[in-house]
DNA sequence: AGATCATGTGCAACGGCATAACAATAACCG
DNA sequence: CGGTTATTGTTATGCCGTTGCACATGATCT
């Protein structure tokens, strides 16, 4: 159960415009990278060697990972073999914003707005796995109210909707 | 890793204004579990014993269980022993909207207002795993559009959101 | 009634995801 | 420098969830 195709719209965009669409990886990969590479020197994260490697593999795969997929690669690389060396180096990510945790794949995918505070909706189709990532500032802005109506103080939110993506409503 | 309590407003309330706060119990349980069978009887829903007890247990329960608690209640009320025997009548109420499953837990939780359409949302407290199941309706509304925007064809939607209960938040 | 088919239930075995606990090393700071 | 903390690595293990098959039940059609 591997997620088959990860698509966002580039860096640059904030909208969702191109999800699904594709466009150049190698570029908004990039910039993605060169974002959390600056957003590390000054907020003083520690995006050590295994860490970055492991975002690049998020990055280069432009899809949702599994944690053994990205061990894998990473082993490949010369690091650890076992899968706490993965699951360390992606909870790092995830903590940090870098990286977010989609919970219906049991995978990960790098973030596309690092740094940007938001919060990250995922649209997944339940026909190819193909996952998109929407900021959607009014749900957040929504279930806050709903928080503070019952005294809850929201911290994270993870919003996953399934359904089906443009190309396999067609068939 | 396993929910520790789960809470809700009663069953004739839409808001979440009586979550985390203590209530009855086995009056909401009742009703709740009146409601699902009438509703499987004017839908031809087929509550079969395995699966109406499967129900009884979350709600007496009244927080969200692992399959494999509900498994060994299952098994001590003299059904099957194996895991399939949970995840199939976990399954068959979470399709039919009578559960929901809380993927941050690992867990499944009756669903407090079966039969009305809603999106529902979770809050969980990261200090004690109390969840509470509240419908927000704009959510969803903010979700359908910017879906609509991408082309994406929404069909289920999780939501659940990560943070303090009012009663963890004081200490 | 008898054959057939769909559905539900039970059991055995397995595969994948994730974590705990400990050891060794490297960075940080007084 | 010496103590402290963070990071990486390894071993082992536990929990979550599924696959595959067999059997029972009940509806349907001839």
């Amino acid at each position: 159960m591997t997620a088959k195709s990860y698509e966002t719209d580039p860096a640059g965009g904030s909208g969702a415009g191109k999800a699904f669409a594709p466009h150049d990886h190698t570029a908004c990969s990039g910039d993605v990278m060169a974002r959390a590479e600056r957003l590390s020197r000054e907020t003083g994260l520690r995006l050590t060697p295994v860490r970055r490697r492991t975002l690049e593999i998020l990055l280069e795969a432009h899809k949702a990972l599994g944690a053994y997929e990205v061990l894998e690669r990473l082993a490949e690389d010369g690091f650890g073999h076992q899968p706490p060396v993965a699951y360390r180096a992606l909870e790092f990510l995830v903590e940090n914003g870098l990286a977010h945790r989609v919970q219906r794949l049991n995978a990960f995918a790098a973030c596309m707005h690092p740094g940007e505070p938001h919060s990250p909706a995922f649209f997944i189709c339940r026909a190819c796995d193909a996952v998109a990532e929407a900021p959607v500032a009014e749900v957040r802005a929504a279930l806050d109210q709903a928080a503070g109506a019952i005294g809850f103080t929201v911290e994270r939110v993870n919003l996953e909707a399934v359904g089906l993506c443009p190309a396999c409503a067609e068939a």
